[in-house]
RNA sequence: UGGGGCGUCGUCAAGUGGUAAGACACAAGACUUUGACUCUUGCAUUCGUAGGUUCGAAUCCUGCCGCCCCAGCCA
């Protein structure tokens, strides 16, 4: 079952870019797009942007194919852990690569006879200047640069240099492969970028193979030619890097696919890069990348996100190419849409406040049939134990209701859902005066939720029996942090704005019998609350929930313009 | 005094010369054994701004203003 919007077909400036090309036959009628992740870190809802773009543009155009790419040419920074989980994730989303799972690292070999081709044509060669040098040489963003002093050395030194950095014979710095461009370029991508740096480091995958690794405006285009992608989406910081993406090209002669760039996705009160996610990580601020509070595609799992809300959601904020920053309440509403439909209801209390129902016979226990559904007969019912001793939800019982407020308060008659009416009779407090018990009547013609005398009630309240309960640990998630943009100010690091509030643990929650049954990665509702799903630690004898969002409160909404009028 | 982008409702986002889609948010109301869901209604005489072209401009032209990105041997 799913409830993915296909009927709302997506369209951006980039699909009708395909579709034109498609309609001229450009590449012969082909679509290959890839997703390119550098195996450095987790992904994060971000990639899933770009995820649902390459894999959906293949997946609705006929014969389109979406290559799973690892740009693995920085050694320093990438582990295999990580192409493993990214794999994992993207899996998970939904997509499929199919046998199109593919490294930049396959392509040392021939990056490799490239770059000796660019110095064999004259337009590479080897600068021995140091790092330093070479940024005093490369002049300012208003200034041209001036000529490295090895620009002009012959093609045969240029191999030979080559060749010896490849075999190891100098150290890390001292010698880099450049392309021979435009020092006075505007663009200073354009001014003599470096190809090759040697690095003495092994790598995931192809061991201590090499010491020289080809940078990424080398690696990228050519893999993109090598696989003959069509079409490469990337975000808008690469805009300045597309020259040079077509001047390797271009000059190598080879299968020329189109660079095209879009925004990057920014989201309310959080970060979203895998530099800031990973200080978040090992910092410890948050417990690993899966955190549920990480919007990371694990942490969003293990929150209970599904893979519909996610693809929804990506579909929901497009593809353009102004900056933008999405309200969090459009991830929220995606997985509300998808869960109401899929998830099951059940009762739980989250802050128990203890009712007797003085005239409901003690030894008296009844099995009270209650939908899982509200719209969806299908899906059923279940018996849920009724007795004497029950508990309710503290917030569900004010002694002093303010207007409006129509849950229990001394005197007050409710509707335990599906169960009875109740009038509550005596108000117990304890030596500092904090509300711990309430006695109450019930009326057993109401059975089931309704009298007989059709009289009203308005609130209606979740509820668990005291002697069926099971007791659960439930993990309240907010907001990881306190302001809309924790980059935005410059003098403060982002971390100072982290939500100390951002996980609540409610150690005391009781839950009905079958919500402590359900399987791990299922989603329940717990009426009133919100969403549910028992977390990946969760043990049979120590049941843990994590909350994945809350209903719509319209009551919290008035209840805030009732304090601010005050 | 460099180069590259972008400016349409609070937030996203359609629109590509014919008279401003949709979503989220917000507001009002209906329904309701979840103050949920669902439903109804409202929400840009105006498209950064000033001119120009045109019968007609968010769309074309010009000037101005604002915002973002770029000086890694990161991607």
């Amino acid at each position: 079952m799913t409830t993915d919007k296909k009927e709302t077909a997506a369209s951006d400036f980039i699909r009708a870019i395909i579709a034109k090309d498609l309609r001229n036959n450009k590449n012969n009628g082909r679509v290959v797009t890839r997703f390119p992740p550098e195996p450095n870190g987790f992904l994060h809802i971000g990639h899933a942007k770009s995820i649902c773009l390459n894999f959906g543009i293949a997946r609705e155009n006929p014969g389109g194919v979406c290559h799973l790419r690892f740009d693995d040419t920085n050694p320093s920074k990438e582990e295999d852990a990580y192409v493993q989980a990214i794999q994992n994730d993207v899996k998970w989303l939904g997509f499929d690569w199919g046998d199109k799972l593919f490294y930049a690292s396959n392509y040392f070999n021939q990056l490799y006879e490239y770059a000796v081709k660019l110095i064999n044509m004259g337009k590479a060669y080897i600068c021995s200047l140091s790092a330093e040098e070479i940024r005093q040489y490369r002049g300012t963003l208003t200034e041209p640069g001036k000529d490295s002093p090895y620009r002009n050395r012959s093609i045969e030194e240029n191999l030979d240099l080559f060749s010896r950095m490849r075999a190891g014979e100098f150290a890390e710095g001292s010698h880099i492969l450049r392309a021979k461009i435009d020092m006075s370029s505007g663009n200073l991508n354009m001014r003599d970028p470096a190809i090759y740096r040697i690095l003495k480091v092994s790598h995931h995958r192809t061991g201590d193979k090499w010491c020289i690794y080809p940078m990424y405006d080398f690696a990228h285009c050519l893999s993109d030619s090598i696989e003959n992608i069509t079409h490469s989406l990337c975000t808008l910081e690469f805009e300045d890097h597309r020259p040079l993406y077509d001047w390797f090209l271009d000059v190598l002669k080879v299968h020329h696919p189109q660079q095209i760039e879009f925004a990057r996705l920014n989201l309310d009160y959080t970060v979203m890069s895998k530099r800031k996610l990973m200080q978040l990580v090992d910092g410890g601020y948050v417990k690993g990348w899966d955190d549920p509070r990480m919007l990371t595609i694990s942490g969003l799992r293990r929150r209970g996100y599904t893979p519909t809300a996610i693809r929804n959601f990506c579909r929901t904020i497009g593809i353009a190419k102004r900056e933008n920053r999405i309200d969090m309440t459009v991830l929220e509403n995606s997985i509300r849409d998808d869960l109401n439909v899929l998830a099951k209801r059940v009762m739980g209390v989250l802050k128990p406040l203890k009712i007797i129902i003085e005239n409901y016979p003690e030894d008296q226990e009844e099995m009270l049939e209650v939908a899982n559904h509200p719209k969806n007969p299908e899906m059923g019912s279940r018996m849920v134990p009724f007795c004497r001793e029950i508990y309710v939800e503290h917030d569900d019982f004010m002694e002093e209701p303010p207007k409006k407020f129509f849950r229990l308060g001394p005197g007050r008659e409710v509707r335990l859902r599906s169960a009875y009416f109740i009038t509550c009779t005596r108000v117990i407090k304890d030596d500092n005066g904090l509300v711990v018990e309430l006695r109450c009547t019930y009326d057993p013609a109401s059975k089931g939720g309704s009298s007989p005398d059709g009289r009203k009630v308005k609130g209606t309240m979740h509820w668990v029996s005291a002697r069926h309960g099971v007791r659960a640990e439930i993990n309240l998630y907010d907001r990881l942090f306190t302001v809309e943009n924790p980059e935005s100010d410059k003098d403060k690091d982002f971390k100072e704005f982290l939500n100390p509030g951002s996980l609540v643990t409610l150690k005391d929650c009781i839950v009905e019998p079958s919500a402590a049954a359900i399987n791990p990665g299922q989603q329940v509702q717990f009426e009133r609350q919100g969403y549910f799903c028992l977390d990946s630690t969760s043990k049979q004898d120590n049941i843990i929930f994590n909350r994945i969002v809350t209903l719509r409160d319209t009551w919290t909404k008035i209840r805030k313009k009732q304090g601010v009028k005050q």
